[in-house]
DNA sequence: AAAAGCGCTATAGTTTGTCAAGTGCCAACC
DNA sequence: GGTTGGCACTTGACAAACTATAGCGCTTTT
């Protein structure tokens, strides 16, 4: 329980998982998909994610580098962690837009 | 949801909100409840809680000065992603006593 | 031929969190 | 009755985490 806290707020990984939840992505792909990590930490993460199996790295080409991220089954997991925090955000957090 | 995922990411939150599951505290009490939080931060995270109505501060006495920090509706609802963590943590995360 | 994009890495700079000490007062202890 | 320790914090110097920007070698697109 302290280690899933400790890893889930950690800046950006719930965004990464949550962005992969909408399928397999490439390293900028991502970056622009959380909303604009920086590739440091986007890098950091992803490693620490890849080491811990909740994402899996595929490389498709060295040269042009093309590479994919991929949610593992434990990254898919989190999906009803990141439903939960959606749901409590809906009903809990002042919206931006309240309707439309 | 990205508003959530703000708040449960800074440091200390997830822990606070969750040694407050098991009832109101103190100040200094909750900052051991959680883990040794630093003061500065403790502080700074539970302001940030009452200000959105997830935690109240209640004032017992101002000398000698006897607080207590309770969860609000909006911080028990918060259980439901704790569990979600909890469970996940439990089933993908290496844990040090297996079994007990 | 020039420009833009891929997956990163390096470096410097900013933000965020930490440690230790200290405040003013009271309760308990010797 | 004087000392110690605890309460809820605050302050200020420091470290750790994160960010922005530039750049690499190469291909694709214009």
């Amino acid at each position: 329980m302290h280690a899933a806290i400790q890893l889930l707020q950690e800046k950006w990984t719930l965004h990464i998982v949550r962005a992969l939840l909408d399928g397999p992505m490439g390293f900028n792909e991502l970056g622009r998909a959380v909303g604009g990590c920086n590739p440091a930490t986007l890098k950091l993460r992803l490693d620490h994610l890849e080491e811990l199996a909740l994402v899996t790295r595929t490389v498709h080409s060295y040269m042009p580098p093309r590479t994919s991220y991929a949610l593992a089954p434990a990254g898919v997991d989190l999906q009803r962690v990141i439903m939960a925090i959606d749901g409590w955000g809906r009903e809990h957090l002042p919206s931006a837009r309240p309707h439309g």
